[in-house]
DNA sequence: GCTAATGTTAAGTAATTGTTAAGGTTTATT
DNA sequence: AATAAACCTTAACAATTACTTAACATTAGC
């Protein structure tokens, strides 16, 4: 069976720690437990995971120590950590947590969500600057999570098909994205004609001005400065 | 001695029930104590405990009954609930999890683990309150554990999906949520309609201004300042 | 200058959200 | 336990906003 990816459990629950083993050895990750957080920091050491699902309720060191102190460590910087957390947690606590977690489940686990769950994981991994994180190029700021963009600290609103547009040429500038491309990634399979793009493309430039987008003819369209 | 947390007891062996209390109340907790489900809900309405201890297996009503009529009420959502479970049932099948348990604890219980769980169990809550506590924005003041919106300094009052939704959009201010978060976090795993949001929205709205609720047509809402 | 590709515009269509009131449920009060 | 009040959800409809299209204009590059 081929590698997928390492992946550390760290759970003070014998049942859970053989529970989730079971199921991600059986997809072909490579696996290793802990049952409590300093153990877990001491495997981290050498076992250098790509992933690690970590309890959140633990006796002595609970899961956001644990997660607060792997992150201390530079070392650990793009290892991805996963919560696991009770039903009835706090969402405040989830989504605010500047203990560095990348993501949460919560329990019951149900094997089939956190198979599709962790490969999500790992294949964001692989392409992590496309899904997260503002981009900011020159006077230009885009903001996917607050779906903002900032043209020299002034607020404009972009629609959702004008914002996904910008923000997909934005992500690799000076790419030239083709037409396919882009219809494959905003329409996915969606059958459009061929203008549409191009209006979108006025809209965004009647927005930021049009030095910024520009045309390949032939090709498609890229983002420069 | 300090108080350190209201639990409830609920197994119908008056054996167990004793040795729970007796380890726990050593510990310090305040201890009530029911032999049967519906005892146990009538107690539920006055002590108001942090904790419920729940056997599984009882006569009549049993374990997952018992929590599911907890958890049909509302006002008992943050209750936690624990599982007494036999030793045999394997993880994964524990059909507690989906009656909407936060843990478990299988038999036969030994007093060092259980007092480590149940410790565990009260730090985070302890933990989350004081992170979940007041979120103030601007002129807006939100504080979850009195449950009450100050706004320029005026008490408004919010229906209980009115408070949380504006709780949640507050945790992370100019993040937009998407309908299917706001669902999945405010209304658990109910199915309500599409609408539903946009009438509490609206109330919201109608009590604290539009100003700060902002529409991100096809994603969903974000609080700005 | 010709031609294929892209730009522009406005109008039509579709999709999403806002609003209201009614009905059912829960919660508080007597 | 009965009653009143508050709350939540729904459904129907309205309003708004977004998206696509088609017709025509313009442009870049051969």
């Amino acid at each position: 069976m081929i590698d997928k990816g390492r992946i550390l459990l760290v759970d003070d629950e014998e049942d859970i720690l053989e529970f989730l083993s079971y199921n991600l050895i059986k997809e072909g990750f490579k696996i290793k437990t802990a049952s409590n957080g300093k153990s877990a920091l001491k495997i981290l050491e050498k076992f250098n995971p790509d992933l690690i699902i970590l309890d959140v309720m633990m006796p002595e060191m609970d899961g956001i120590e644990v997660c607060e102190s792997i992150r201390k460590n530079e070392k650990n910087d793009d290892v991805l950590i996963l919560f696991l957390t009770a039903r009835s947690e706090d969402y405040s606590e989830l989504a605010g947590f500047s203990a560095g977690a990348d993501d949460y489940i919560t329990k019951p686990i149900k094997p089939r969500l956190l198979v599709s769950r962790v490969n999500a994981i790992f294949k964001r991994k692989r392409k992590t600057k496309e899904t997260s994180s503002p981009i900011s190029i020159g006077e230009i700021n885009i903001n996917k999570s607050t779906h903002k963009l900032l043209y020299s600290d002034k607020e404009i609103y972009l629609a959702r098909k004008e914002f996904n547009l910008l923000y997909l040429l934005m992500t690799i500038p000076g790419k030239v994205f083709t037409r396919e491309e882009i219809i494959t990634t905003i329409w996915k399979d969606a059958i459009v004609g061929d203008r549409t793009i191009d209006v979108h493309i006025r809209k965004i430039r009647e927005k930021i001005g049009s030095n910024h987008i520009k045309t390949v003819k032939g090709i498609g369209y890229k983002f420069d400065i």
